[in-house]
DNA sequence: GGATTATATCCGCATTTACGGATTTATCAA
DNA sequence: TTGATAAATCCGTAAATGCGGATATAATCC
């Protein structure tokens, strides 16, 4: 028989509002600490609310690597969702916790003038503007 | 023959100053995302200098590990160092830049009243009194 | 030089993590 | 019910990471 991997990654729950050990903490850090998830954090921050499809299309990368970076935010409460349809819009967490929302600022402040947050917001917009309707 | 295996754990420059990318930015964020680490900044904080003795003291755990906690914190610009003797005293890096700077508030506001925090100041404290002269 | 002490680095090993194609699930419309 | 589409999850594999004892380096004293 063969063993069952134990996959932690999409089977935790979220631990929002409960930063009470530093281990819970240095994890919601952690969901930051990577190039494509503060990607997607800083296109919600300036856009609002994104479908997967659309992050898809900005960021270049395969469905189900997008659909798990947006796994790994939801669960460290970074993000919500909300489903319209087919489509699951994400958006920042509206009440997430104080250490959250003052990150937040912190890289609205220094990294949204970085190159690829500015491409990334050119790209998000020439791709909404010629969009029919659709999702978002 | 052994293939050599790459680590760049310990041999990539620091990247201090120059948050250019997203890439640059994540792996500053990561030196963060670890309970350890984030322990060991906070301490950092709250004492304004420390040796790694203390640190081994604090945390209970070997030095090679401490060791490399706070390489892995040179690197991402997080702290400094400056040689007495035997001893090596590590700072928070007074000239970090300006995201460093702001992420090391939000910490100050949110982390540091974690009760772990606390604990390791408590310990601290006592190892400091005690302590005859020696580093620090 | 040789001994001692504090720290840095090495390195094998185990664990964790990331990737992305394949599959499953959810939703809607005909 | 069937087909189509968007997204979530699975899972084998590859790569990255963390650990800590062992070893190397650096500084100091005799």
């Amino acid at each position: 028989m063969t063993k069952r991997i134990k996959r932690t990654l999409l089977t935790t729950p979220a631990n929002c509002f409960i930063k009470v050990s530093m281990k819970h903490l240095a994890q919601t850090i952690k969901a930051l600490s990577d190039p494509i998830r503060l990607r997607i954090v800083l296109l919600l921050q300036a856009e609002g609310e994104l479908c997967v499809c659309d992050l898809m299309a900005v960021l270049k990368l395969p469905q189900s690597t997008v659909s798990r970076h947006l796994a790994y935010l939801k669960r460290s409460c970074w993000v919500d969702t909300r489903r319209q349809g087919l489509w699951m819009h994400y958006t920042l967490s509206s009440e997430s916790c104080g250490i959250c929302r003052d990150l937040l600022l912190v890289l609205k402040h220094h990294a949204s003038t970085l190159p690829e947050a500015e491409a990334d917001r050119t790209t998000l917009s020439f791709l909404l503007k010629d969009k029919p309707s659709g999702c978002s």
